[in-house]
DNA sequence: CATGAATGAGCCTTCATTCAT
DNA sequence: GATGAATGAAGGCTCATTCAT
């Protein structure tokens, strides 16, 4: 088994087909020109000063033009690849949770092992591919700004929480049939197993960023959290 | 026992050692007339307005007029007793936020319980009397801003985020030291804890008024959420 | 009978109690401060700047900036007025033409003297009181705009076209009724008297002032027009 | 009597004097391929083209990649035929309005019959070929963008108001000539009679597509117009 | 010749803040 | 103290035009 999902950086999320660009790339030829591979690479380059803006600066307050300038393009280039500002935001997100929910999917069809082995690893595997990285930081935007972009809200709930959720709830309820688990409300748990996540990400970015905190080591806390329930939810 | 903690209005948060008035509130005279009293009571107003504005339509979103206009005063008004709208949001953190730890601590040495019915009473009061009012939007708030006024990420520390900490440390080691309780990493375990805290103010205030979420009762959430603790947390 | 209809400057326009502005003006005092004086004035400062911009560079070649400047205030105060460019662009056509139509139905009302008379002073008072001035402009802009803001061509219909063809209408009529004229059909002989006054708007505001056009001598085209015309109607 | 006016569109548009081309048409050779026939249409494809989308939706709201779709070209093609924007503007103007002179003169020299159905046909023939056709949208055209085309206006002021008034001019004076008419004025009548066919223009192009209005029957219009004038100009 | 990716100048509108009254 | 008219900086988005391929 080598691992849950493969590593995410923003290099190497190559597969855009459903991601929101407007001109498809056509082909895959060896012998691309160079003009072509930069437009093949464009999207993928705004995408990462995206979220490394978004994340350090805010949503609001990053301008598209900034975004263009640090994937070093203009600022049309931008519209080029993203009707709106907003959408960009959408296509940050989609590259890099909602378009993992296959592959994690799939990990979990495959997984061997007893189920509280599978939440721990879940729960790491979170904090190492994207807990760890800038992608963890998208969360936190798409809180800051559910006022002000409301239908970002409604895509990131479709696109990762429910997703998420029912990713979990499957775990749990693997757990149950298997008899590992008693019965209980499998809701509330995933409710319980998320909360820690959540934390994570606004601890590591509106808080620690910005504060000098005491410090918290997540995956030490991930694990932990993910025990204690487990101990609630096993047969007595 | 009349409650763990003082039910808030922004009139009743006299103490403004920490605010930024530019104006101080003149010295208490018996004979106030009602314009003076007014005079005195505007800060409040206008903080109370402020913060309905700010939970509700978010504080980018939300214009000075309106908090002025909401306060039934005028613009420039606003201006004579904050000194910017930067100035007016760190008013309104701090008194919501600050003050009410002390009440809450005698609480905590009063309470007259086991420690697992303390900790439910924590979070069910908490709910009660912060999650379910406009209070619990001030979570939120400091988490969206927290790029824009690191500030007071800084004073949400260690005015509310520490001494909370410390509260739910000193309950969690009360169970420890009465046997209630196996001996464990109380920092971990009040992360788990209050990240179900966080958990419910993010939902109310960023997901739940933005899309139609699958429904969440926050106390049954809550109660769940502690009993799992406590099951990790007893001994065997 | 001391004319149809007051001659028309922006400067003299003001009653401005159908206009759009945002903040009525309150109060009537005798001793204006300045501050409030320029209040007042502004909006038909605006107008007169918005409307001979608009005429002489076209309204989507006038930068609001530019009306704003012209008018002697900043890009935003024009904004205080006015809730958008379009919104402007409405008022200056209330101003100029819509907001004439009572006095000029009321002089309908009064006139004495035969109906060829009328028809022939209410044409070359049309020349003398707007023809002639920048306000006959207006309707080359609407042309000229229809196609970006359809809703300023339904205003100017509501508010222009309609009340000026119901006016030459019942003046034909009036002719009808007293025996003057014959039965005719009225709506198609409007048209026929209205299509002289734009004839001569076009010609100003979009040939002469840019092709060295031979001359037309409006009011003698006028006068003729309609001399053609009441021929056509009398009872032979 | 084979029509007034040939039809016209921008195929038979051949002598191209007066247009701006970059790359003039090659030599007609005999042996021309599909592609060469292709690239010898092009310029008249993107002419048909941009006088269909420049009517249907404005000069600036329409985008030179629409038109260059629309002919099944690339944008950088249609830059290959004309330098600008504007260069393809008044390249339409010129292929719609010029050369349809000539044979109206020799129409008029060949009509036979009274000068009052001259008129009359000449009105309703410039309906039939012309007002009912897009064609007709090029009056609106050069009037709404005379203020940033006075080069344009100077053309069409030479190619079509000219030798439109002239050609008028002698009907009328043909009617005077052979007593049907008496003396009068025939340059301010010409004004009348044109400002029908102007007024009809307008109608249709910036009134009738944008607001709801009140219909009018422009076949109708223009009979009772000539009939009216004609009433006028007859020797009592 | 043809393509279409890239450019970047241009503009309306918002709103926190000031200050004359 | 209170008012509210005035300010002007800031930014998302469009689209004619260029030019490397």
């Amino acid at each position: 088994m080598n691992g849950w999902v493969g590593y995410i950086t923003n290099q190497s999320v190559i597969n855009m087909h459903t991601s929101t660009f407007h001109s498809p790339v056509n082909s895959e030829t060896n012998s691309v020109h160079k003009r072509e591979r930069r437009k093949e690479a464009r999207p993928g380059e705004l995408l990462d000063a995206a979220l490394s803006l978004f994340v350090s600066k805010g949503f609001s307050a990053t301008k598209v033009e900034d975004v263009a300038a640090s994937a070093g393009v203009s600022k049309g280039t931008l519209f080029l690849y993203f009707s709106s500002k907003e959408d960009l935001f959408k296509a940050v997100i989609r590259a890099n949770l909602a378009d993992h929910f296959p592959a994690w999917n799939q990990e979990f069809e495959e997984f061997q092992g007893t189920t509280p082995d599978m939440l721990e690893y879940a729960m790491v595997s979170w904090w190492q591919r994207i807990g760890s990285t800038d992608a963890s930081g998208i969360t936190k935007l798409v809180m800051s700004e559910a006022n002000n972009f409301p239908e970002v809200v409604q895509f990131y709930d479709q696109e990762v929480i429910r997703p998420g959720h029912e990713l979990f709830k499957r775990i749990l309820q693997r757990g149950i049939d298997s008899g590992e688990f008693a019965q209980f409300n499998t809701d509330l748990a995933v409710h319980s197993l998320v909360s820690a996540i959540l934390y994570i990400n606004m601890w590591k970015h509106a808080l620690a960023c910005h504060a000098s905190l005491h410090t918290l080591n997540p995956e030490a806390f991930l694990r932990n959290h993910v025990h204690l329930m487990v101990q609630g939810w096993r047969k007595s």
